[in-house]
DNA sequence: TTAAAATAGGTAGGAATACTACACAGTAGA
DNA sequence: TCTACTGTGTAGTATTCCTACCTATTTTAA
């Protein structure tokens, strides 16, 4: 299990940013949706999401502003930047081009066409 | 570019006991041999690869032998273990279920069959 | 009424692991 | 001779997720 985790440390930044393309979020929320989204796959904590929010935003990649959801709570919704969806653009074919590479590579999901080495 | 090497991270070991598990390798074979493989999206450096061998190596996943090359020179051998024929089947299931999920979440490779969340 | 759970945000410190840069040594070719 | 390639290795840096806390409000259940 522990081994999806280090997996996720290359993607988090980019499903961040691709849920908030969608529309503006607040940080609970994405862990929600996320967790809805992936029937429970997914499963960030807090520690992850607000220091990558606030990453996201300290790169200008998002921008977030305040608001009140009751008298005295409020939220912080983030909304993507033109220089985040470049960014996304860019996460996105980087996805798609390593997860082709190691599909291929390592036979789950595409048929394997490459020869094994010869032997020693 | 710097992405892909995040996205590195979480399948180097998986990728190593892939090819191990195929033939007997040495370091540096691996690393020719999976530029090769992969046109040369895969270009892994020896800092990376010797470390994670002999990570590999103490968990008892792969078992390595000395053999002389040259005279002088000597290379080391590593094959794979019981133990890591397992841990790489599990290592797989991870990678194509992770796989699956992200592309599925970020609407690469398969078309997007969930809705985006009502608008706030 | 009171306690627990859920909502909402945050920080500190530890763990894992890829990278650069370096070191050492043998071999092959210009 | 000098360079490039083969082959293994270490030291130190950077990144970033995690657990474990903390604060505070709101809702639900006993």
């Amino acid at each position: 299990m522990e081994y999806i985790q280090q997996l996720m440390k290359g993607v988090t930044e980019s499903v961040l940013l691709y849920l908030i393309n969608e529309v503006p979020m607040y940080g609970y929320q994405i862990i929600k949706e996320l967790e809805e989204r992936t029937s429970g796959y997914f499963k960030l904590k807090g520690g992850t999401i607000y220091p990558a929010l606030q990453r996201l935003e300290m790169n200008g990649l998002i921008s977030g502003k305040w608001q009140q959801a009751t008298q005295r709570q409020a939220r912080k919704y983030y909304q993507i930047t033109e220089k985040g969806r470049q960014f996304l653009a860019d996460r996105q074919a980087d996805w798609e081009g390593f997860s082709t590479v190691v599909s291929k590579l390592m036979g789950t999901s595409y048929a394997r066409k490459v020869m094994p080495p010869k032997a020693v």
